[in-house]
DNA sequence: CGCTTTTGACCTGCGC
DNA sequence: GCGCAGGTCAAAAGCG
């Protein structure tokens, strides 16, 4: 593992963007693209939910024809952005990329992963910004149902705080 | 042999 | 109503 420098939200210690960390939506990801390092801490989101409940299907609802339902605002979304040169920063879960799709803003793709634990329908995205192509968006999406099972104490650490960051949401 | 990655197609939502 | 952008799936290939 190397070095990453993680940029938080507080902007009390960073030096290096006098933009205010404002609470910035995945979809403002795209417009964000002409700041500097910004993190966006996304807030409740409003579509796009898959999970309808607690204990059913997770998936399968838009394969033969569609299904429409009650949509209920349950996802959690992280999104910080780290200084790395690789894209996929090992957090110590299993992610398998599942697509990759290309930004309009960003000329580098945006890679799509999700957790291979049974139950545990995390997902995450990452994207490297056109501007600066050191800066990585890693954007989490959901909760983790089980433990990391790598030894990567140090990041359990900064994911924890990024979960404290997110606790009011 | 099993799992992960890759890539194209398909679907949905939103804006015009 | 159509087009665009984003997100997901699924089949095939590659790798350990």
């Amino acid at each position: 593992m190397e070095n990453y420098q993680i940029f938080f939200p507080t902007s009390s210690t960073s030096s290096a963007s006098p933009f205010s960390s404002k609470i910035t939506n995945s979809h403002d990801f795209t417009h964000m693209s002409g700041s500097k390092a910004e993190i966006g801490i996304p807030r409740s989101y409003d579509k796009g939910v898959m999970e309808s409940g607690t204990s059913e299907d997770s998936e399968s609802n838009m394969k033969s024809g569609k299904k429409k339902g009650d949509k209920k605002i349950r996802k959690h979304r992280y999104a910080f952005q780290t200084r790395s040169q690789v894209d996929v920063l090992d957090d110590g879960y299993r992610w398998r990329k599942y697509g990759q799709k290309a930004v309009k803003n960003n000329k580098f793709p945006r890679s799509y992963y999700r957790c291979t634990q049974p139950g545990c329908n995390v997902k995450k995205q990452v994207q490297r910004l056109s501007k600066d192509e050191q800066i990585v968006v890693t954007t989490y999406e959901g909760m983790h149902t089980h433990a990391v099972e790598k030894s990567t104490d140090n990041f359990e650490h900064l994911f924890r705080q990024i979960q404290t960051y997110s606790n009011p949401f």
